[in-house]
DNA sequence: ATAGAACGTTCGTTAAAAGGAACAACCGAG
DNA sequence: CTCGGTTGTTCCTTTTAACGAACGTTCTAT
């Protein structure tokens, strides 16, 4: 295992469990494990067992994966981070992402579908997004709906954008 | 760490060690472990390091929850999942579920702090959902916002649904 | 039949993860 | 200013996960 992804765990541990107004000491107690222990895993260091994350992810109350999903993890190329949530089966088909982009990128998506439509919630910080010439700037909390057979683009300013991504495919276009 | 979840981890890493064609030597060759560390977490006793599920997922291509989550999903007592996708940290707080409804199924759920909005994109089946008494009927694809300060509901028909789901606290209310 | 190679298991050894106590630093209450 | 309580860290000890070799099996090929 490489360093790096010890190191992201630890970071990502302490901002949930700072997030959720935990002290280390209440957060190790209440897992059932020892304060030094979680201390090693929050300075990056030690590798723990699946019992040991398990009793954190289920105090911290994420679903396990999200402990060692890094979190500045191998950005694409183009600074934008893209996890698919869910892929759709049914019809409409919808796909379903959460994406994060570092600041002072633009991403520039490529046409999809005709009549696919991309829905969009900001989680957190700020983004311009929409179209290409009809972009809305949007702050944490903003929803935004558009057409999606066009090119369209996502950028960022000064900070870090988080965003709930989904596109719905027209009835009849399959990808 | 309960007896079960290593029993199912046991299982699933054999199911899919097995779909793929693997002998045991073979992935503990490739995954870089001893094969007698595979052998006892196949049969449901150890309780295996970040650095050995990691290492097995990696060769297995899941993305690694995958690996330990259950096969069958606890759904919760009134048949709804919810996942925790993103805790907000900045203001506004935004946070952002991934849920999922069993059929026939209603969920009432309680006011939110003052001035909390709910946005919701529903990425598969039906779902009827909104403020008491004003809820909309959404296929997969649909958008609805909401005010979240009063109690609101979700409700399901003949079919699953999944969806994307961020709620908004107001500016000034944190939790 | 018999040697060979693979399979998955079990064992003793070793490395390391988890536990537990002691620690300095900090803060609030009396 | 103390004192008690909490913070997070750093040791040392104990537990145990991972390793590596040896094992009994099975199956194939000679």
């Amino acid at each position: 295992m490489d360093k790096l992804a010890l190191g992201t765990l630890g970071q990502h541990l302490q901002s949930l469990r700072l997030a959720q107004g935990w002290s280390l000491s209440q957060l190790a107690a209440a897992a059932g494990i020892a304060k030094s222990n979680l201390s090693r895993l929050e300075q990056g260091n030690g590798n723990p067992t699946l019992d040991t994350i398990w009793r954190l992810a289920v105090q911290l109350k994420v679903p396990f994966g999200t402990l060692v999903a890094p979190i500045a993890v191998p950005l694409g190329e183009d600074g934008v981070e893209v996890r698919l949530l869910n892929q759709g089966k049914d019809h409409p088909q919808v796909d379903a992402y959460w994406m994060r982009c570092a600041p002072h990128t633009t991403r520039l998506a490529e046409p999809h579908t005709p009549g696919a439509r991309e829905s969009l919630t900001l989680i957190s910080g700020h983004l311009e997004a929409g179209p290409e010439g009809d972009t809305r700037r949007l702050s944490a909390g903003d929803s935004l709906t558009f057409a999606a057979d066009r090119p369209h683009l996502y950028r960022t300013g000064d900070a870090w954008a988080t965003l709930l991504l989904s596109v719905v495919y027209h009835e009849e276009e399959r990808r």
